[in-house]
DNA sequence: CAGCGGATCGCCT
DNA sequence: GGCGATCCGCTGC
């Protein structure tokens, strides 16, 4: 990992899982101890590790107990993008797709279970403007595929 | 207790 | 556009 400069990011893309009711969810078939965070309040952070490598991050929305999240998939680089270069080792795709957006943001499993605005390396979240999106299928799943919980910006 | 499939990425063609 | 890397949790034997 690389120290440095806060980075942030504009997020533009997430998609939605929804616990018990969602085949695709983590939280399908309840809880575990990895998938604990995601059955936490508003605001608790639920980190998995994709592929082996990678870190993805979800930020709990639904009720304590619902296991709803919100996986983020991309975003855009506002600040600290000298910081981001570096931890990513290169400078292009820097933060579009969910583990690259965890690397840039220095987001790793130790982070799980942790709540939003909370921490040594904390991760915050702050309202923008509400923008034009559009809805497609979530990436990468086998279940649940005809749901079109995958937001992201319109202009692209 | 072993096998398998996955909410991905980067490099090669 | 296609495929190999890489490892953990869950399922089934």
């Amino acid at each position: 990992m690389v120290g440095g400069e806060t980075v942030e990011v504009t997020i533009d893309e997430v998609e939605a899982y929804c616990g018990k009711d969602d085949p695709a969810s983590h939280a399908f078939r309840g809880r575990t101890d990895r998938t604990a965070p995601m059955f936490g309040q508003p605001g608790t952070i639920y980190v998995y590790r994709s592929y082996g490598i990678h870190w993805c991050v979800n930020i709990v929305a639904g009720a304590e107990g619902v296991a709803q999240a919100v996986l983020i998939r991309g975003g855009l680089v506002t600040k600290g993008l000298a910081t981001a270069v570096a931890r990513r080792g290169r400078s292009d795709h820097v933060a579009d797709g969910p583990g690259k957006l965890s690397q840039a943001l220095a987001i790793d499993g130790s982070m799980s279970g942790s709540e939003v605005g909370i921490g040594d390396i904390s991760l915050q979240l702050h309202a923008g403007q509400p923008i034009p999106y559009v809805t497609t299928p979530r990436i990468g799943i086998s279940k649940a595929k005809e749901r079109p919980w995958r937001f992201l910006t319109a202009d692209r």
